[in-house]
DNA sequence: GCGGTTTTGAGACCGAGTCTCAAATCCCTT
DNA sequence: AAGGGATTTGAGACTCGGTCTCAAAACCGC
């Protein structure tokens, strides 16, 4: 019946997820795990981050090599703005973009149904 | 010193991207060449592609499976709103974005240097 | 047509992601 | 705290998109 296990896997996982708000590849997760002495196979890592994604826990994103990477993440629509230099992601409303929506569906009779929307630059820090 | 060849494979594979206002992958053009008895072969593809992106005249869009896909493409700063039944995409213009990104930076002081923003769902002639 | 330069194709290679299945873990029950 | 059924894990095979290599072919100015 499905009952969910706390593993110790599955921890360590989200302990490094939670430590930093930014986007980690599964392999850079390995190596993480790796290093701090809790070591999780490969397959394990896909099979958490796809969990975590499905229960919205946890945010997937595409880098620009294609490869799925992933960010401890709260609930709600929204989109984020990355560091292109620590990798630091803030979160953004997307109340902006009412309009912009509108405008699509008068201007070529687009019915829109989803939209994403990313920034690229450097955070206050790393300016 | 690096001139450039027409081509036979060149001009197939402009000829398909021309055809339809959507993107393609490389696999989807193989098979499209194959089909038009103008075969060319994957490393082709990717070299050509990478050619056209780089000289502005295709846009490269990851898909959602984290595949590049590639469309014919005019210059000039623009979004894309694709259809998620028949593929076809319409270009937007991103005026509409220039407060947002004001907002961004008192907001957060984060400094942009690019965005990108995709809208999804049906076309005119899909609905 | 000749010949130097550019391009192509076949196939080896790479790396992200998936799948399989036996072994290990979890935790409920007693 | 030991037993046992259900869930999870790990090792490694596998798939597939994309890159690389290098000899052969195509291109085009002469």
């Amino acid at each position: 019946m499905e009952t969910e296990y706390e593993t110790r896997p599955r921890e360590a996982i989200a302990r490094i997820l939670r430590a930093e708000p930014r986007f980690f590849s599964a392999s850079e997760l390995c190596t993480r795990l790796d290093e701090a002495g809790t070591p999780v196979s490969r397959a394990t890592v896909y099979r958490t981050l796809e969990r975590l994604a499905a229960k919205g826990e946890a945010a997937l994103r595409l880098n620009d090599r294609g490869e799925a990477t992933f960010m401890s993440c709260d609930n709600g629509h929204h989109h984020h703005a990355i560091c292109r230099s620590c990798g630091r992601v803030e979160d953004v409303a997307c109340s902006a973009l009412d309009n912009f929506v509108e405008r699509l569906h008068s201007l070529h009779g687009f019915q829109l149904d989803d939209h994403s929307l990313e920034f690229h630059g450097k955070c206050r820090s790393c300016v």
